[in-house]
DNA sequence: CTCGGATGTCTAGCGGTGCTAGAATTTTGT
DNA sequence: ACAAAATTCTAGCACCGCTAGACATCCGAG
């Protein structure tokens, strides 16, 4: 019966230690090189005892863009916090860079990757933690329109940074100064 | 010797063929219904031949991305030149989102799934045309701000918008708000 | 301490994928 | 008419995600 809790104990341990050979050979190879097999191989089990913790490929690639999006909810929070008066916004959409460009699949997984996680109303608690510190900046900027309307407006712009130069569209030099642009747009100067 | 001509028309038609297959396939049922094996017996050859006309499926995707890329280009172009004096900015960025959401499968191949697409200095014509309309909506906006900065930026705020609402991120009945939103803040009200 | 049952793990294999070597066929030019 | 060249197909490789059923291990009752 004691044992019962030792073995649990175990299976979380061991699905951690899944979670995290994925998201290090996807940041290593690339998620294509991913497989349920070399997962296997890696992790010294045999594939079925993946499918014991997960339903499938996909729901892996799931566990690592929630582990993900809860990590990039906390660097947004502590770049809020630690920042300047003044320069919230500024230090935030510059952390959301940073891991995008920092973790690029752990970001893949999360925003091109995932396909099994619930959004809208019944989102997991980690995600709306994502969306408090963009809130915090962007909501004061929003005048007369919808605060929440207006942070998902920002969002989308530093998001729309982060994947067209991480896909190779943007002309990598420029980075800092489109940034600023689009600070300045919603700050209104 | 005068047919040759002729087979090499045939081949290009083919050539269309493929990709048009591939793109209607992937309109209707994913991109990941989109095999080989699929695609050839829909144009009725085997599987070999497509490897005569393309690298690989990669190659066909990329083939779809470029196609849609123009196809974009042209819509972006035409709002501009048929919007009213004032509302360039308006138009070209709901045809933007509208073509995002009227053809998902090739906004997606042009902008997640192709990979062997060149880009920067060395891109081809349809990418560049594709930034034109942009930068003639969003350089005049540019202050002292480099214009193509701008435009990046501009490009990046309604790209943001375009993915984040098609993977279920953003509050669907607010998204006429959200562009409201960024098109204000570019245009300094 | 024994031993039947439950739990956990593995071996082996299914149907599918992208891709290709080599056979078979058709078309071409003499 | 026929050999050469170009084209197309058949058949198969290695790999993929996933799973049924055999095997081993551990547990608690007698």
């Amino acid at each position: 019966m004691v044992t019962s809790q030792r073995r649990e104990r175990e299976r979380a341990q061991r699905e951690t230690l899944i979670v995290n050979a994925a998201r290090e050979m996807a940041e290593a190879d690339g998620w294509p090189a991913v497989t349920v097999r070399r997962l296997a191989e890696r992790i010294e089990y045999s594939q079925p005892v993946l499918y014991s913790h997960f339903a499938g490929r996909g729901a892996i690639v799931d566990a690592v863009a929630l582990q993900g999006i809860g990590e990039l909810a906390e660097a947004l929070e502590a770049a809020r916090a630690g920042a300047e008066p003044g320069a919230e916004l500024a230090a935030v959409a510059q952390a959301y860079l940073d891991f995008a460009t920092g973790h690029p699949a752990v970001f893949e997984a999360a925003f091109t990757l995932a396909e099994g996680l619930p959004f809208g109303p019944d989102a997991p608690e980690v995600l709306k933690a994502g969306f408090a510190p963009l809130f915090a900046v962007f909501a004061p900027l929003a005048g007369d329109h919808d605060p929440e309307a207006v942070t998902e407006a920002g969002w989308a712009a530093i998001h729309g940074l982060a994947v067209l130069a991480r896909d190779g569209r943007l002309r990598p030099e420029h980075q800092e100064e489109r940034l600023a642009v689009v600070l300045e747009k919603f700050t209104g100067r």
